[in-house]
Order: C-alpha cells, then sequence, then structure tokens
RNA sequence: GCCAAGGUAGCUCAGGGGCAGAGCAGCUCACUCGUAAUGAGCAGGUCGUCGGUUCAAAUCCGACUCUUGGCUCCA
C-alpha cells in the first residue's frame, strides 16, 4: 500500500503506526463483509487514526459507520493474526485479478520492488506494512470511525471519485478518550462558532462568498492588532505603504502573474478600453513604488510594508470561515537591498517575526527551508547566496527547522513558519522568499558605490500572512479569550443593583476617558444574568460595584478566571489594567 | 470544480403532503435586587432561490445557490 505521502511524524516501527495501519485492515475487510464487490484503494495510517478509500456500490450513510464499526469489533474479537508474505508479480496479479486500483499499484511498483501482502482473517491486501501480529493487539475499544468523505484516486480530480472512510485508532481506550475530548474542545473552540458567538464577523452568501465582515467587536481587535502590528514595523525601519486595489493588464503581464497565475484571478474589468485586474499580490505596485526614482545604494535597504487587501479566486469548495477565503489582508513587506546586505536584513526579518508572534502569544515555531526546483529562474550563486543566508539565520536563532529540498518557488527560496496553537496544532503562518523573478521581469535597478547599475535582491515577507485566516488562528488559539490587550471589552461595569447604575456608568466613562475599552452594563437584568453573559462573552473584567464601593471610591474585581477581588481602589484597579495591557498579560 | 450531507425566527434546533413550532436572544411591563439565567406579556417566518408534481408542498421531484466534511493547490 502506497502511504508515502502522508506526514505521520511516527515512525513505521512504532506501535501506534502499526495500530493504525491494521485497523484500517479490519476496516476494509468490514466494508467488504458489507459490500462484497467493494473495490479497495488505499488505507494508511495518518495523524490520529488511519482512513481508507473504497469504490462501492452505493453511497455510505453516516449509520453505516455504526454498522462497519461493529463488524470491525467483532472482527478485533475474533483474534485474527496479521501473517505477511513475499509473493511475486504473477501471484500478486493473480491476487488482485479483480481489485484494479491494487493492479495499478502493482503496475506502478519498481521492479526490483519486494512484493508483500498481509492477511488478516478473510482479507488479504498489497501492503508494504508493517502491521501487529494479532488483533489481540487492537482493542475494540481504542478506535472509532469517525467521517466518510470524497477522495479522488490519487488524489486526481480527473480520475474517479472514491468513498473514504476517516478513523482514529489509539493503543488503549483511555488514549481514545482523551483524543474524542480534544476533537470536542476543537469543534467549542472553532472560529465560526466564536465569531458568531462573540459577534466577531460574518459571510454572506448574497454578498459573496468567501468575503469576511469584521463586526465592531472584530474590528476592536482587528485595529488593536493593526496598532501593534504598525508601530513594531516602524520600530524596526519599515515605511508603511498605500496602493490601489486593482492594476492593468500590463502589470500583471510584466510579472507574469497573467500567464502562471490567472486561474486565482479574478476576471478583467474593462475601462477606458483597458483591462484592470484586482490583485492577488500587492508586489507589482510595491516595484512601481520602488522605480519612481533612481536608487542609490545609499538608500538601501528599503522596507516596505503594507497592510493590502488581495482577492484571489478559489474554488467554492474549498473555501472555510477566516481560515479560507477570497479577499484577505496580507500584512505584507517588500525588502528591496543590495546583495551584500541580504544577509543582515534576513537575520533581522526572522527575528523580527519572532518577536512578532512572541507579542500575540505563540511562542512554539517551527522553520521549514525550501531549496531551488528543478525549474527555476536566476543564477545558482544567487540561489546559493539566498539560501546560506536563510539557514544562517535559522541558526544563529537557533530554530528548530525542516529542510524541503527543491520545495521552493521557482522564483526563490524561502523560509516558512509554522507556529502551534494551544491545542498543539500546526499552522503556516509566515513566510519569507526570495524574488529573482520580479526585479528582472521590472527591470529594477540601483546605483552602487562604483556607479554601476545593478540588480537589487528582493524579499517577500508576510508574517501573519493574512489579518483573516490570523485572526481566525488566534480566536482559536485562544478560545475567545482574548488577553486583555486585545480583547474587544476590557471591562464591563456591573451595578449590584439599579440605584447604582450611575456609579457603574461613571467608572466606565473614566475607563474609557483613560483609553479602555469599556463599558458599563445598565439593563434591566439582574446582576447574576449580567456576569453569566459577560462570562460567556469571556470579557477579561467585569467590575461589581455597589454601595461599599461606591461609598469607598473603590471596585470589585471579578476577573472571568473567577478569584474575586473585592474593594480595590480605583486607581489601583487603574494602573494594573493599565499594566495588563502594557504587558499584552493574558488576563 | 468534484463526492456526500445539510439550509425552518437574530442564535441553537424540532417538525417531514392538510393552521409554522420550542428554548435562548429582542421588545414592553412589573420586581429594586451583592457574584453564572426574576417573572409575566408581546413581537418575530416568502421554511435558501427558481421551477415541477399535487385539490393541497416547509415536507415529494429537478435545477441553482450557499454552508459543512473531504479531495488538489495554498496566505
Amino acid at each position: 500500500m502506497a502511504d508515502e505521502a502522508q506526514k505521520e511524524k511516527l515512525s513505521r516501527d512504532d506501535q501506534l503506526y502499526r495500530i493504525r495501519h491494521s485497523t484500517a485492515h479490519v476496516m476494509a475487510e468490514a466494508v467488504l463483509r458489507m459490500f462484497p464487490d467493494a473495490k479497495i484503494a488505499i488505507g494508511p495510517p495518518i495523524e490520529n487514526g488511519f482512513y481508507y478509500d473504497f469504490d462501492l456500490p452505493r453511497h455510505l450513510a453516516p449509520e453505516d459507520l455504526e454498522t462497519i464499526e461493529g463488524l470491525m469489533r467483532d472482527i478485533v474479537s475474533e483474534d485474527h493474526a496479521f501473517s505477511r508474505e513475499v509473493v511475486d508479480r504473477a501471484r500478486a496479479t493473480e491476487l488482485f485479478a479483480d481489485q484494479e486500483y491494487k493492479l495499478e499499484i502493482l503496475r506502478d511498483l519498481p521492479p526490483d520492488e519486494e512484493i508483500s501482502i498481509y492477511t488478516v482473517d478473510t482479507f488479504t491486501d498489497l501492503c508494504r506494512g508493517p502491521h501487529v501480529e494479532n488483533t489481540k493487539q487492537l482493542n475494540p475499544k481504542s478506535f472509532k470511525l469517525l467521517s466518510i468523505a470524497g477522495a479522488y484516486w490519487r488524489g486526481d480530480e480527473k480520475r474517479p471519485m472514491l468513498q473514504r472512510i476517516y478513523g482514529t485508532a489509539w493503543d488503549q481506550p483511555k488514549a481514545l478518550r482523551q483524543h474524542l475530548e480534544w476533537l470536542k474542545e476543537v469543534e467549542k473552540r472553532d472560529h465560526r462558532r466564536l465569531g458568531k458567538e462573540l459577534d466577531l464577523f460574518s459571510v454572506h452568501e448574497e454578498a459573496g462568498p468567501g468575503m469576511i465582515y469584521w463586526h465592531p467587536k472584530g474590528g476592536r481587535i482587528r485595529e488593536a492588532i493593526e496598532d501593534y502590528w504598525r508601530g513594531a514595523h516602524r520600530r524596526d525601519g519599515y515605511e508603511v505603504l498605500y496602493t490601489p486595489h486593482i492594476g492593468k493588464s500590463w502589470l500583471w503581464e510584466t510579472s507574469g502573474h497573467l500567464d502562471f497565475y490567472s486561474e486565482s484571478m479574478y476576471p478583467a474589468i474593462e475601462m477606458d478600453k483597458a483591462d484592470y485586474y484586482a490583485k492577488p499580490m500587492n508586489c507589482p505596485f510595491h516595484i512601481m513604488i520602488y522605480k519612481t526614482g533612481l536608487r542609490s545604494y545609499r538608500e538601501l535597504p528599503l522596507r516596505w510594508a503594507e497592510l493590502g487587501t488581495v482577492y484571489r479566486y478559489e474554488k467554492s469548495g474549498v473555501l472555510h470561515g477566516l481560515m479560507r477565503v477570497r479577499g484577505f489582508t496580507q500584512d505584507d513587506a517588500h525588502i528591496f537591498c543590495t546583495p551584500d546586505q541580504v544577509e543582515d536584513e534576513i537575520l533581522e526579518v526572522l527575528r523580527f517575526s519572532l518577536r512578532i508572534w512572541e507579542a500575540f502569544g505563540f511562542t512554539n515555531l517551527k522553520a521549514y527551508l525550501a531549496t531551488k526546483p528543478e525549474k527555476a529562474v536566476g543564477s545558482d550563486e544567487d540561489w546559493e547566496r539566498a539560501v546560506v543566508s536563510l539557514k544562517k539565520a535559522i541558526d544563529a536563532e537557533g530554530l528548530e527547522y525542516e529542510m524541503d529540498e527543491g520545495g521552493g518557488a521557482f522564483y526563490g527560496p524561502k523560509i516558512d513558519l509554522k507556529i502551534h496553537d494551544a491545542l498543539g496544532r500546526e499552522w503556516q503562518m509566515s513566510t519569507i522568499q526570495f524574488d529573482f523573478n520580479l526585479p528582472e521581469r521590472f527591470d529594477m535597478t540601483f546605483v552602487d558605490s562604483d556607479g554601476q547599475e545593478k540588480r537589487p535582491f528582493m524579499v517577500h515577507r508576510a508574517l501573519l500572512g493574512s489579518l483573516e485566516r490570523f485572526f481566525g488562528v488566534l480566536i482559536e488559539h485562544y478560545g475567545g479569550a482574548f488577553p486583555v490587550w486585545l480583547a474587544p471589552v476590557q471591562v464591563v461595569t456591573i451595578p449590584v443593583a439599579p440605584a447604582f447604575n450611575d456609579y457603574a456608568a461613571a467608572i466606565a466613562a473614566e475607563l474609557t476617558a483613560a483609553g479602555f475599552r469599556a463599558e458599563p452594563d445598565l439593563s434591566d437584568s439582574r446582576m447574576g444574568a449580567k456576569i453569566r453573559h459577560h462570562q460567556a462573552q469571556k470579557v477579561p473584567y467585569m467590575l461589581i460595584l455597589g454601595e461599599k464601593e461606591q461609598e469607598a471610591g473603590a471596585v470589585s474585581i471579578r476577573p472571568r478566571t473567577g478569584e474575586q477581588v473585592n474593594g480595590v481602589p480605583k486607581d489601583e484597579f487603574f494602573a494594573m489594567l493599565t499594566d495588563k495591557v502594557k504587558t499584552r498579560a493574558e488576563i
């Protein structure tokens, strides 16, 4: 069975790998018991579980999963051995004569490859293994089937659509239970759910799928993100640009986007006999600014950043909340520098990225360094120089990294940064990419110290990636309980009874005047209901205000974590809040 | 784009050829209250859109659209 593609961190020898792989076989047998004519495709172990692809006489319904699971439990309880056998090609072809997908895999195996088959009970599969020795090593209470999905044979949309069943499998029931708990937590933190519950954003089918509407509370968070982002960029020597949203075809012909990227671009808008395109990237615009004057080596490096909104056509089936959209704002930047400056610039970009990620509460990062692919532009020396500077930067920061040989874009090598969120999931966010293509295409130059016109190095980088997607990750990372500096409402003042409405309003007004996002809750509800509501809204601090507080000029603080502190002098709370915001404390 | 499942009140969801439902939220009124839901009343709908079948369609059929789970690529 071909399973090279899966990114499992488990090695093939791990027991969990064997368990998942073997459970996939047991599932295939169960499916064959239900549908003797089923055609089986591939069924590898994957992160947390396994899947198997089938070509079936009818579509599976969710109830079928229970039936299949029941059959699997039977098979597992029957104590069958997994036996391995090495066969020659002719024998294998005979064995899988009515299994067209297996025959295709067989045909594609290198001639000298050892062909092994595994048999459990009545089910024999073409498979490299390894497996557990006996179904006794599979616990009937340690696996669960999760979902049915369509999947193209070999991921190719021109090939038949198969039915895939996903399952999760573990070495013991407790591990399964923990994983199911984890899945529940993932669901609870889903940014689409929290986006609604916390009134952060929406999308509208009538107005265009894949387009994000930021509500006032989402807007407050975005404003806090952008304010921090701009300040950090200023401090790090960046200038901020603003460029148009559309550009004439000349721009995209020159950049090459119309040749290589047009299926991701929105179609042209015709105006005054010219075609205008919504920008899928900001780079050509930044280059236009670069080219407004003769550039001297003395003014390099130029670090130009833009929160640029771009539009890319994505197939309808792949849109997903904030994570996968058609219009998004990149926190883009381009660095134009001399070849000599490249190393320092890259190191600083990487350091800068790490600082930004830390500020947003992400400290677990991993780098992926992608090098020259077969088809590429730019000289070998330039590629070499660029890769060395990328590698040096990673080493200097002591970042964990993986090489992706040949995985660079045709126009240059890159570092991608993946972050780990609170649930341990990995998200690819930042990218730092060399570009040997655009400076050439746009004939960018600078005048060097020797008076010669030379080609500048160009580096693209996006740190947060897109504000929309970053927002999605941020929501899920914090489960909607944003750190104080990002929280859309930082403080709600709650009077214990209507008699104290004025005091609650006054405190909220003072907080607002001091620059905090504070609101009084003067609604008709009882205090308990208010607390319940704002707790659900994950407001960092509720101030409970009654007679005692009013007389003392104090506040009683009920943080969302629940540890109540009563009778804190007002000034003390203001100072504390100032500090929390300044240090970007979670609470 | 493809396969499957969905779309009913602002939200979460029930109903499944014969009068459009619940809880929460909203509005009004009463209660004047000290740490996670005070009570009563009112209002709220082209049942995703268009077409078909039928005496009658939210319900059955078809097309479209969007959402969801995946497949390819990827910020």
